[in-house]
DNA sequence: CTCGTTTTGTTCTCCCGTTCACAAACTCCT
DNA sequence: AGGAGTTTGTGAACGGGAGAACAAAACGAG
């Protein structure tokens, strides 16, 4: 317990693996993004202050949030835009393609299934799955619909880490708990519900319509400003 | 300028329009969706604990948030389920529904378009636009799809106030830009592209595969920390 | 070789958000 | 009517992230 708190800054032999705080977690991908842009426009160096627009982040942010990974730029030059890129890449973990299963083929999966942006990005779609019988004819973007219940057995050959669930809101917190059962430790859930999984299991989150509703909230407020003025 | 940091708490006659923070913002969608769990189930009453159970966060954390819309609740008893969801989807602003248009019709548009949640959550679909002649022909989720031309018509026929871009990332810009010139002010993008809009516009990205790849961190860390024990 | 210029990496300060802890307020039971 | 038991609403401490500002380092000109 309190131990924890002085175990991170305990090093393995790598010495890489430092803490990056979770805020700079969030805008890695983002910077790996933007370096692949940059990168196929043909330009190989670019200094923090390009990249934080390219971002549209604050360059300071940026240096500080590069700072975490180590010293990868030059100063008076800036940085290395296919040196940098893979350093964050490798950072993040993706620099292979990790295998992800797509859960519930409605049709958000059918969209996520045909997303060009997985592959290219450092992921591979192993699977797609559903409850439905009628559905196990069909093949979606080159991938065979196969029956849930074949969860276990294909999580367990491709070593299956990460799981997508786009079912409806009822089926979900049923599929994270097979899924957490055939050693899945990450979930992205598109379903409307709080999903209930252990402490180990990270999951995270895309609801559209409560997206919707903040810049509703904030599109109130500015009517009802323009309103009084 | 300066003045702005004032005026935001300068009162309306309505005296309810105190500033609320932006992480309050961000729950009290969740907190709705669950409120509105609740009812269907039948609750009538609830705690802040169960609450925060539903909408999985910290009570006290809730009580907070609530707090910052006024006190809704009774002491000893806790919050009356359609009461607080009554004040809550005022507060955000989606009592009635909120015209919205969708442009690129592709298969993340058609989900979107087949999405009941938005319906249901305070939205409604006026019209989907694409700029491929193919697809005017078609008819999605009821509605048909017209030419991106014809953004400009339907915002102001429908005093449209919030657009979803779910075009490729090179088109995404482009759509922005049009969009703010009809008027638009709230923007929920899909497309991988920062988006560089004028400051009084509002956007909010949704990533599919920044979330993949922050899951890929926290599995990488996750891995490498198994293998050495 | 030295000086000026550019740009990174880092330190410091401030602010927002989270959490704890408790007083105020309401209900129910006796 | 009064006291015990709940539960809300909030004051205060705490931690983390954002941004400004600067020192360290690299490059180029002369």
């Amino acid at each position: 317990m309190a131990m924890e708190t002085r175990a991170v800054t305990a090093r393995t032999s790598s010495e890489n693996a430092r803490d990056i705080p979770e805020a700079t977690v969030a805008r890695l991908p983002v910077y790996l993004r933007a370096l692949t842009t940059l990168s196929e426009q043909g330009t190989s160096t670019c200094s923090s202050e390009e990249l934080a627009v390219a971002a549209g982040v604050n360059s300071a942010k940026l240096r500080k949030d590069l700072s975490y990974l180590g010293s990868y730029g030059t100063r008076g030059v800036g940085y290395d835009v296919d040196y940098l890129r893979y350093q964050i890449a490798r950072e993040i973990g993706v620099t292979q393609d990790l295998p992800v299963v797509i859960v519930g083929i409605g049709n958000l999966g059918q969209a996520l299934a045909n997303y060009s942006g997985f592959r290219s990005r450092g992921f591979r779609v192993v699977a797609l799955l559903d409850a439905d019988p009628a559905r196990h004819e069909e093949v979606v973007a080159g991938i065979d619909v196969r029956p849930f219940a074949d969860l276990e057995q294909i999580a367990a050959d491709h070593a299956v880490a990460i799981g997508v669930i786009a079912t409806p809101a009822l089926a979900a917190q049923d599929v994270a708990d097979r899924m957490v059962a055939c050693g899945i430790t990450s979930i992205l859930n598109f379903a409307p519900t709080v999903l209930n999984v252990p402490e180990q299991v990270d999951v995270r989150k895309v609801d559209l319509s409560i997206e919707l509703q903040i810049l509703a909230y904030h599109e109130q407020r500015k009517t009802q400003g323009a309103a009084s003025a």
